[in-house]
DNA sequence: ATCTTCTATCGGTAGATGACGATGAAAGAG
DNA sequence: CTCTTTCATCGTCATCTACCGATAGAAGAT
């Protein structure tokens, strides 16, 4: 995963908003939450939990999943996967040089 | 770790510029990184990398220490630590739920 | 066909962010 | 003391972000 890609999920990641999306997700059984399920549990407009979502969408975090009127969401697990290893390695490549200065 | 802290340390990394500072002093040796020597490493004003160096320290993400006309700069490899393992456990949380669906 | 529900998008506003050049303070060198 | 180097901060500008209300289209229900 490139720095430029990367950058993007941090930032992608970098609200609370966002981290809470996330969680009402990782709760749901069926993957069956729209749009208006997460609305209800967050103090925000319908449109900006929408805009939100998009971020998360094009951060390739959630994926979209039409059923009848409603649009559902549900995480990635692949690409979350994916962005974990990618933090182990960038993480233990920092730490790795910069445990010999800290101490 | 809470959401809150989470998120601003995401978003200090959120930037291709700031995942570079840390690359930058991760490659330094003993720690006598300046903002000067950064800056040579980068395309962009003194005056930009001293601001994304900001965000870094307010983040904890890395520390200054004077060494006489110099601040120099490190990580902290504690709190990058303590960073890959919130991630873990944010990770494994989500995808421990949502692999029910995704496959 | 009409009504309702769901939701992405638009338009707008306030505030945050990223970039720059200029400046001034601190610390060492001459 | 004076000069240089370093660098955090300030002022400014352009752009991005977050939020809202309004709207329109799609899909199902009546």
């Amino acid at each position: 995963m490139q720095d430029e890609d990367l950058a993007n999920v941090m930032r992608a990641l970098g609200h609370p908003v966002r981290l809470s999306i996330l969680r009402i997700l990782a709760e749901q059984r069926q993957g069956d939450c729209c749009c208006t399920d997460v609305t209800q549990c967050l103090p925000l407009a319908q449109s900006t939990v929408s805009q939100h979502i998009k971020v998360l969408l094009e951060a390739g975090l959630v994926q979209r999943h039409a059923r009848g009127t409603r649009n559902c969401y549900s995480l990635r697990a692949d690409r979350i996967e994916a962005l974990g290893a990618a933090c182990s390695g960038l993480f233990s490549g920092f730490v790795g040089q910069a445990s010999k200065e800290v101490a």
